[in-house]
DNA sequence: CTGTTAGCGCGTTCAA
DNA sequence: TTGAACGCGCTAACAG
């Protein structure tokens, strides 16, 4: 047995007024006697009554509702972005969409036409690994609708751009092994032609330039970013190229190679130093403890949530970019013990 | 500068027809020429069209949104629950609408209004740990809004109840304690009012008295889910007491004991054999390894979806409880080494 | 098979 | 300050 939602029109006849007047009375600002208000107030909430969104969002063209988009939800690092969202767009009087793509650039396009279909008032997007196309954004900047990139970004789409500065992230990485005395550096790299992978090899690149270390092609390994390519590339790079410190764009595939030394009784930091990226929580936990490049996902997803509040009701796109600041924890991998190094950008 | 939105009133001028027949068109199922339908497709299409899904909401009565009410999107357990609702839930063409309680109660009740007022199909929750009262469901129920709950239920409200099987895996991480010699043990529990946290005492409880052990209240840690605490209760009680054995209600205080326990020279699993509850990743990271109760999450979420399709449609709520296994990962902190045991259900 | 008519619930004119 | 009327975009009933 299903009760009937109660509505406006519902309160009017309870009143003996007209649905407009609640309308106006519930919107707050309008003009309406103080005293009406307040008895709209009260017998609506009495009645159980609970606005329809949907038919307000279609008269009034607004809506509440921003659509975001990831790989994966299950990450550590997304699931604290959408956190870090939620906690201003909440307040804000908005509320999350939240879309998967696991990695695929179909998915992220069905995805962006189902919040376009949803007549969100923003967008939110980090890209898949796989996509290289960008033109179903078109439709997004045609209709009006603000779209935030963050993390995984093209210079392709305007509009604001949240990243972490990965390219200082690695120069420090890298320049912090060097110092620690390592002289043939590998890098575990992941896809090329996605921005943050990129910025990281470029970062490790400048730190050997401007330690005069000449950069060897042939040790750097690509999409080297889970568990078992870290192992594999050990074997395969690690300890026939005589390398003696990985720069890995991921705390996993440091946590391959970790895996994959012990096991063959190398000893790190002794043998190879190591460090990663990300500072997943795993890195403090593993034996030995992991040197990482702290992202805060968190904060990230805060000056997200700002960029879209601020484009929305904006007329024109800023394709502004903003930098969240990324720290290097150093632990015993890299042969520092429970030191603090913080960068500054 | 703003294209406007393409409605089905465009294509239907487009093509010298009328609203009624695009939508038909669109529709799919209904009676329409063929020709017709295909012309429309491809007018649709080359003109950009999306359906607006508020208006199309508005007028049928139905919605392809579906809620979720999380204490928190960045838990391990929690995200992964989530993907598995999205994997069924997506393709079944449903979306989801994401709303974090931060262990509110009060936020609680704020997202089930949020959600009712979005019209959504469905509604799956999991409590807050403040949430003690449920009224603010009888709206939900009253509006036939089907509502599945999930890990942290209460039977005060009707409908689906997705849970773990935290009794059994409470039963056999005793067992498997008292099995390798541990005569005192103690339980890291949490709220008690929560009923995943009295389950898992039960569970203890019931594992002690099949061994002939005799329940000890003193040995029972109330609110000891997080790191601190599990630190804490090292020194309070584990220590003076001579426990010989810990069963913690979670992971996180699990690693807090042994980090205490480390720091003050005691041997594990020599002197005090460890295990906790969710096989949280860093539980095969930590030295020594922890035993832990495997939750299968993604599993989970696959029952939630599951259960929200189902009972979209139907018109009374079953108030069925669906148990999903789980099982004891045996590790080096209780004395095991890379052991595996499969808990029957 | 297609057009006509009506209305989902709400917000916003224009009058009064 | 309030009421009447209209329409956001779409679906569904009823004709034809």
């Amino acid at each position: 047995m299903v009760k009937k939602r109660v509505t406006i029109t519902d309160i009017a006849h309870e009143m003996g007024v007209t649905p407009s007047t609640v309308s106006r009375a519930l919107a707050g600002n309008t003009r309406v006697g103080s005293n009406t208000r307040q008895r709209v107030l009260k017998v609506a909430a009495q009645m159980g009554y609970q606005p329809n969104v949907l038919a307000s969002s279609l008269r009034s063209g607004r809506s509440d509702t921003i659509g975001m988009v990831v790989p994966r939800i299950n990450r550590h690092f997304f699931s604290h972005v959408i956190s870090g969202v939620e906690a201003l767009l909440n307040p804000a009087g908005f509320n999350l969409l939240i879309i998967q793509t696991h990695e695929r650039e179909e998915h992220e396009r069905k995805a962006v036409h189902t919040l376009l279909r949803n007549r969100v008032a923003g967008i939110i997007i980090s890209h898949s690994v796989e996509t290289k196309g960008f033109s179903h954004y078109q439709m997004v900047i045609d209709e009006g609708v603000p779209l935030v990139q963050f993390d995984r970004v093209t210079e392709q789409i305007v509009g604001a751009r949240i990243v972490n500065d990965n390219f200082l992230g690695a120069l420090r990485s890298t320049q912090h092994l060097i110092k620690n005395g390592c002289k043939r550096i590998a890098h575990f790299a992941g896809a090329l032609h996605v921005n943050v992978y990129q910025e990281r090899l470029d970062g490790y690149r400048y730190a050997l330039e401007k330690a005069g270390i000449e950069y060897d092609p042939s040790l750097v390994v690509e999409n080297c970013i889970i568990q078992e390519a870290g192992q594999e590339a050990v074997a395969r790079i690690v300890l026939p190229k005589k390398v003696d410190g990985i720069f890995a764009a991921s705390d996993l595939s440091a946590l391959g190679a970790i895996q994959k030394l012990k096991e063959l009784n190398k000893a790190i930091p002794g043998d190879v130093k190591i460090s990663g990226f990300a500072n997943e929580p795993f890195a403090e936990m593993v034996e030995p403890t992991l040197t990482s490049v702290e992202q805060n996902a968190f904060e990230m997803g805060n000056q997200v949530a700002k960029a879209v509040i601020e484009s929305i009701g904006k007329d024109e796109p800023v394709s502004e970019e903003i930098h969240i600041p990324v720290r290097l924890i150093q632990r015993r991998s890299s042969g520092s013990d429970a030191l603090l190094m913080n960068s500054v950008v």
